[in-house]
RNA sequence: GCUUCCUUAGCUCAGCCGGUUAGAGCAUCUGACUGUUAAUCAGAGGGUCCCUGGUUCGAGCCCAGGAGGGAGCGCCA
């Protein structure tokens, strides 16, 4: 067959124009020295090869739609990156996977068209453009496949140097090659979830009549009281500028004070709320702590909401109602997602997700949280007294032994909360809230805010609160000032909730941690 | 920052009481196989036993220091 035999001829031009490409960068690859971590070494760009016209002409199908397509015997495009190829001399499998979805699509190449030199670069981790026939398959596994009439690798992989292979590698050696480890099932699972949880994010706040506000990444106070901050400067590291006392000259910096990168919205939310009604913040946040655990990052993506003329009940109503709503979202749109790690990571998942989603959170105070933890039977390592703060193991009692769901604790001693919580009439406690989840412990904490202009200012005063730095937040209790309420949520233990994964590292693409910014 | 465990082939891990030439599975390469499903079967190549120093006739193994990582705790979201 002739038409064979061009096929069999584009394959072989592409495969010796590509191949040459990818031995170029793998050459450069291996210079360089993987124990130095020297990914800044540019490599030439591959000189532009344009497709033939035969692809160029017909529009790119993903993996997702195909294999939902009821549309056999038809001629499709289909681009990705290889995870496996398999077969004989008669007939080869190209499994490609384009992180449309997380299954793959299987293109079967007949050998008569495609002898096995044509099909050398082929290999695990090779990005390539397959044209073909979508038919329903032959073989078992799979409803339909491309009979490939075309195949082209648009960049090899070099299978000794190629750092992911067909069989499970831990999550630890994955946090290594961060940059790799999107092509893996289960981080095209966890990204895809995570852009979904921030799609619903922003359609219920939409949905509810909230705004969307963007609230300052560079701040100039340091009276936030998060947390320790990051400073932001143009000074020099080595000679910063001295004022008389010998101290830094922060007025000849860039913004003529010393300024930092955000731990909270919260304050700015606080003055939009105050005019808005309804808004919430959703942005990067910094905290400069020094935390070693798999709940902490110092680079975070926090969802802040705050209501005005809200109370505490109506916060919390807003909490419980907002986070059943993110998991519902996440069970009807990312169900093969969810299946594939509750196969691989943990088989309760799902069965937690849904028992979150359908049952009401526990609410109780601090006070009967204190009484239950000291008439429980278990030992713990840490005693409970009222006016200290709960434990990691105390919160896990009440969420996993005793009520075995999530649980709302609210009206905590004042010693151990913010600033700008709201009084209790007995003045001990404050309208805080913290919602805590099983695996994850706190994944919300929030408050009702003190509206009151004198017990606000004496708060600061107690706690040492400059309140000169603050009189712009405190403009909004001197003019107009009413009840308000609000919390922040930690977008990436919400993502490891919902995806059962138990390392906060592993739910963000890049993470950033003590002793580590790599990529 | 504290406690504790770990570091052996590209990956996951064995390695006995300190004793000859450090092993397995997977991956890679070569060959076989007419529809495979992390294909299968046969063979081959592949090692700074994390680094530095010490003890010993002899160290992957014991000791000290360092580096990196995991888990737990604290800070919190």
């Amino acid at each position: 067959m002739s038409a064979a035999n061009n096929v069999g001829r584009t394959v072989q031009r592409f495969h010796s124009l590509r191949s040459s490409q990818a031995k170029a960068y793998g050459t450069s690859a291996k210079a360089c020295d993987s124990s130095t971590k020297a990914y800044g070494t540019f490599l030439p760009l591959p000189s532009y090869t344009p497709l033939p016209p035969q692809v160029m002409s017909l529009k790119r199908s993903t993996v997702k739609e195909l294999l939902a397509s009821q549309d056999l015997d038809r001629e499709v495009l289909v681009k990705g990156w290889v995870r496996s190829r398999r077969g004989n001399k008669y007939v080869q499998f190209i499994i490609v996977n384009d992180g449309s979805t997380i299954h793959t699509i299987q293109a079967v190449a007949a050998a008569e068209n495609f002898p096995e030199e044509t099909l050398k670069d082929v290999g695990n981790g090779a990005a390539v453009a397959i044209r073909g026939t979508l038919v329903a398959s032959q073989g078992k596994g799979q409803a339909v496949e491309i009979q490939a009439t075309e195949v082209i690798v648009l960049g090899a992989a070099d299978a000794e140097a190629y750092p992911l292979q067909k069989k499970a590698t831990s999550l630890e050696h994955l946090r290594d090659i961060a940059h790799l480890r999107p092509r893996t099932n289960t981080f095209g699972a966890v990204l895809r979830i995570r852009h979904a949880l921030a799609f619903a994010v922003h359609q219920y706040f939409n949905d509810h009549g909230f705004y969307y506000v963007h609230t300052p990444i560079i701040t100039g106070s340091d009276a936030e009281g998060a947390g320790q901050m990051f400073r932001v400067t143009t000074l020099s590291a080595d000679k910063p500028p001295l004022a008389e006392d010998g101290s830094v000259d922060y007025t000849q910096d860039f913004f003529g004070k010393q300024t930092n990168l955000t731990v909270s919205g919260q304050l700015e939310g606080e003055l939009a709320a105050m005019a808005l009604g309804s808004i919430y913040t959703f942005g990067p946040t910094f905290r400069a702590e020094n935390s070693n655990t798999a709940r902490h990052l110092a680079e975070f993506w926090m969802i802040e909401p705050e209501v005005a003329f809200n109370e505490l009940e109506e916060n919390m109503d807003l909490a419980e109602d907002f986070l059943q709503s993110l998991v519902k979202y996440a069970l009807a749109n990312c169900a093969d997602d969810l299946a594939f790690l509750n196969e691989q990571y943990d088989k309760e998942l799902l069965a937690r997700l849904h028992s979150v989603a359908d049952n009401a959170f526990q609410r109780l105070t601090y006070t009967e949280a204190v009484e239950i933890l000291k008439s429980a039977k278990q030992k713990f390592e840490f005693p409970v007294d009222w006016g200290t703060d709960l434990q990691s193991e105390h919160e896990r009692y009440l969420v996993e032994k005793h009520f075995k769901k999530p649980v709302i604790l609210t009206n905590y001693p004042k010693e151990i909360k913010a600033f700008y919580m709201k009084l209790d009439d007995d003045g001990r406690t404050v309208r805080a809230m913290d919602v805590l989840f099983p695996g994850i412990g706190e994944i919300i904490g929030g408050s009702q805010r003190e509206e009151d202009y004198t017990k606000l200012t004496t708060r600061m005063a107690e706690m040492n609160v400059p309140a000169h730095d603050l009189d712009w937040y405190l403009d909004t209790r001197r003019f107009g000032t009413a009840p308000h309420a609000g919390f922040g949520l930690g977008f990436e233990r919400l993502v490891l909730f919902v995806t059962g994964m138990s390392n906060i590292r592993d739910v963000i693409p890049f993470p950033r941690y003590p002793k580590n910014a790599a990529f």
